[in-house]
DNA sequence: CGTATCATTGACGTCGGTCAATTCGTGTGG
DNA sequence: CCACACGAATTGACCGACGTCAATGATACG
């Protein structure tokens, strides 16, 4: 299995970002060799659920995962958008149920490690259990700011935000691509904690502006600068 | 200088929270060889700024330090409440100015390391490396939660949630002690993203119901059983 | 075609913000 | 010991951003 998981390794378009960024291509062995295996989901589909007990960690190879909590009324809360190299799954403890769901927002691949695995891998090699401390305080980065946008910002500099940040990272992982944005207007309000309806007169008036354009379930930045021209002032 | 460490370390009062948590009294010698001193804090006072460059990682080993970020309008957003044992200022690359500051809500005593030293230390033992992964997953669920708290609840659910949140944790540290919140009803609305008129109306309630007493810059739970009746059924 | 999902639009209501005044508590200097 | 200053808390009046409800349209998919 090592060696088949070394060629796929090899061939991984997240290779150079997240926990494997740091490796050369001779080293992929290392991670290669604890890899338990990859898996395919379609749009839709969950990875996990909140309260299962997941004994495995991922590495986002391909695709959109959204992560999210349910109150038990059914409001819903998108807390983290993961694009491709994204490591998660990580839990404070072993055997303690998942804190949240995560659900593909497109058709999804993903590379699985056993947590025993990993948590050996990570004190056979320090440096990846460092590079990983440096992935969650990035992580956290990114979840401040989105703490913010909630707390702090109206509804259009929101939504601006969010896409001004997609925009970035899009452009981090594939230059030149357009930026395409496959989420529906009521997930978008799921991640703002906004209403869908809502969403959909800000989204309107940023078409208008040219700043975007609304497909179904679908929406292209066209204007990353005019968008981050909206932002103004607001840092 | 060690031995010094050596001595206060197995003094101190967050030995058993936090990154100490797992070491046993001979093994803190580990930490105290890396460890670069002690700073002690008036309420108010910051430990760093946003925008600093900042080469240090702290532990948090008495009184109460508040992360927050500012828009350039002046809005206010406080990211994390930081209590005894929390372990913070790890940046995602080194020479990376700090992307919010931090202030003491009441004095506070502050073990300090250099970044480099710390890191040193992760590759020596990669067990503490493993357990600050930890730490940074335990810390992340409690962001998640202050998130959906944002985005999804009312004002009185956040408020109310933000007070049954701060109880667990203060009973967790100081099991008997009466649970008493040094933060201004400015500071609450800053946490929960309302204004400080609206918490006080809110506060108003909860006292005029019992569950919690109202002193000048400093509120006492007094009935946590009742909050968490107040949550009801929104998990 | 029929059905389901997503987007769109208008009418209306309300939660929580803003503004502004007042009170309270504590510390300070005279 | 008292007058004052200042930060925090309190209160009321008003308002507006955003939610809710409900109907309709558009598109994909089986």
């Amino acid at each position: 299995m090592t060696a088949g998981h070394r060629l796929r390794c090899l061939a991984c378009k997240a290779r150079h970002v997240g926990l494997c960024q740091p490796l050369g291509g001779g080293e992929l062995d290392v991670v290669a060799r604890f890899k338990n295996g990859d898996r395919r989901l379609a749009a839709g589909e969950h990875l996990y659920h909140e309260g299962d007990v997941v004994n495995e960690v991922y590495n986002l190879t391909g695709g959109w995962v959204l992560l999210y909590h349910l109150l038990d009324d059914g409001r819903r809360q998108i807390l983290e958008i993961l694009l491709p190299g994204a490591f998660f799954g990580l839990q404070p403890d072993a055997n303690q149920p998942m804190s949240h769901s995560a659900v593909c927002a497109t058709a999804a691949e993903i590379c699985v490690f056993r947590r025993r695995d990993i948590m050996n891998l990570f004190l056979e090699r320090a440096d990846l259990a460092v590079r990983t401390i440096a992935l969650c305080a990035r992580e956290r980065i990114a979840i401040h700011d989105h703490l913010t946008s909630l707390g702090r910002r109206t509804a259009r500099e929101r939504i601006v935000h969010l896409l001004v940040e997609i925009d970035h990272r899009l452009r981090a992982i594939q230059p030149g691509a357009p930026a395409i944005v496959p989420l529906t207007q009521a997930q978008i309000g799921d991640v703002t904690g906004l209403s869908e309806v809502h969403v959909n007169r800000i989204l309107q008036d940023l078409r208008a502006e040219g700043a975007v354009e609304i497909s179904r379930g679908m929406l292209q930045i066209l204007r990353p600068d005019k968008l981050t021209e909206f932002e103004g002032v607001v840092a």
